[in-house]
DNA sequence: CATGCAATGATAAAATATTAACATTGAGGA
DNA sequence: TCCTCAATGTTAATATTTTATCATTGCATG
């Protein structure tokens, strides 16, 4: 019987997943056994594993297949960023906030004060996956079934407890932002997060890059007076009227 | 005006966070600068991204510091596996089934053959990560609370969805399994939902490694008589007695 | 206990990646 | 316009990783 060798590889690949990459060396040391048998385990656990410049990773953590920088998503980031750091510096200790879904939404996660006690309530992977890293923060989650394009959870069940807790600020997104039209999204499960949370709080943030003044998306949510504060890296001249006229604060983040 | 770099360096992390490690070549063909340029714009980006063999990833994709292999996931990670594979391999088309939390849960989800067509119910963020990578496959989450050391939601208002949930097959997880103390696990905030799944369905698995058996751990979710089938990497001479008169039947994967 | 064979280790050659040094470009100020 | 300097590109040297090859180990079988 010689599957040491598959026996060294599940160990490997558990800890990769577990801990993430290291280096062949550490690797080598770890399984006390020689860097040519390391390599040879990864090869003959195809598909699993792989080296990159003498690491070695679970090969999903690879899979930037898409060559182009083209989406929405990456020419904005530095836009949505800015936007982001903004809404995260308005969030006081012992705050419970809610944080949407969407592109912009995961630069807020991130840029939260990681010292502050916070409650943060998110309906989408993405999110959860990033504020699950503080282990000071409490994290509530709306279950559902799983839609991948958005990355969301969504089920009428979840709704209900959102009347369950007190949210102090809620961080919603848009992806468009228009003087008639109000506030719109690409999809419409989205709409009934968006109104339940909208109502539920007093305390609303909308945040948007500046690309999003102007747009109108299929699905409404709210009209732009309801929209509480506005959080931007940047409004358009035009539009300073118009959302002061709908009697709407603004709050820019340096780009 | 000389902040081209920053720009960039904004919309590499982004796209990196996004759709994983791309090569050095790829990189400056999509920013459309020298491969040179990007390393300098790595170099200043101190501490968000890093080179790994020609390849740009964001640093927090490698954390490993723990040298030492010794966590009871690592040592057992093989026995494990094979548990999982052959948990995995009893699913059919159509299915729908539970995943419970755990560390032996993850290798089932991770063995399921990916051209069926499934329901995944769990309420790990662990297990939920792993089984939404599979675009066919429906996906539905508990909420709730999150848990970190076991990386659980939990809430009672999901419980509720359970009962609308027609489950085909469940795969529950225990930290021991004992003659007279039955099924044990570690947390208490577990044996709810545990319970409300092994009530839910008939075709019940518990899983585990065989490193479980005379174990029992401190919260108690059923009686052995209730396990349904036990899947193993492998069962103790003195166990298989026991299980057998306990009216249980085994399953045994290959190590 | 000798034989065969998979598994492993060691080494050197080939391929790649990194660094350092110098050349070129282009924006902003005198 | 010319000058300066940061940003970028190019090239060659240096270092590292990968691959290929052969020697060694040690278990299993007869």
């Amino acid at each position: 019987m010689f599957d040491r060798r598959r026996k060294r590889v599940d160990t490997l690949v558990s800890f990769l997943e577990q801990r993430g990459p290291i280096h062949l060396k550490q690797a080598a040391d770890m399984l006390d056994v020689s860097e040519m048998t390391v390599r040879r385990d990864i090869a003959e656990a195809k598909g699993s594993l792989a080296f990159y410049g003498g690491y070695i990773a679970p090969v999903k953590d690879f899979g930037a297949t898409s060559y182009a920088m083209n989406t929405e998503e990456d020419r904005n980031a530095s836009k949505k960023a800015a936007a982001g750091r903004k809404a995260a510096s308005l969030v006081e200790n012992g705050d419970t906030v809610f944080i949407d879904c969407g592109t912009t939404t995961p630069h807020i996660a991130k840029a939260l004060p990681e010292d502050l006690e916070l409650t943060v309530v998110c309906y989408s992977l993405n999110i959860a996956n990033i504020v699950c890293k503080n282990e000071r923060w409490r994290v509530i989650m709306l279950g559902g079934i799983f839609y991948p394009n958005t990355q969301v959870f969504k089920g009428a069940y979840s709704l209900s407890l959102l009347g369950q807790v007190a949210i102090t600020k809620a961080f919603v997104s848009a992806g468009g932002v228009h003087e008639k039209r109000g506030l719109t999204c690409s999809n419409f499960y989205e709409v009934e997060v968006k109104q339940a949370v909208l109502r539920a709080t007093d305390s609303r943030f909308v945040v948007v890059d500046s690309s999003k003044f102007s747009l109108v998306k299929p699905a409404f949510f709210a009209p732009l007076a309801e929209a509480g504060t506005i959080i931007a890296d940047a409004v358009p001249e035009d539009y300073a009227r118009v959302i002061e006229s709908a009697g709407l604060s603004v709050l820019l983040g340096a780009d």
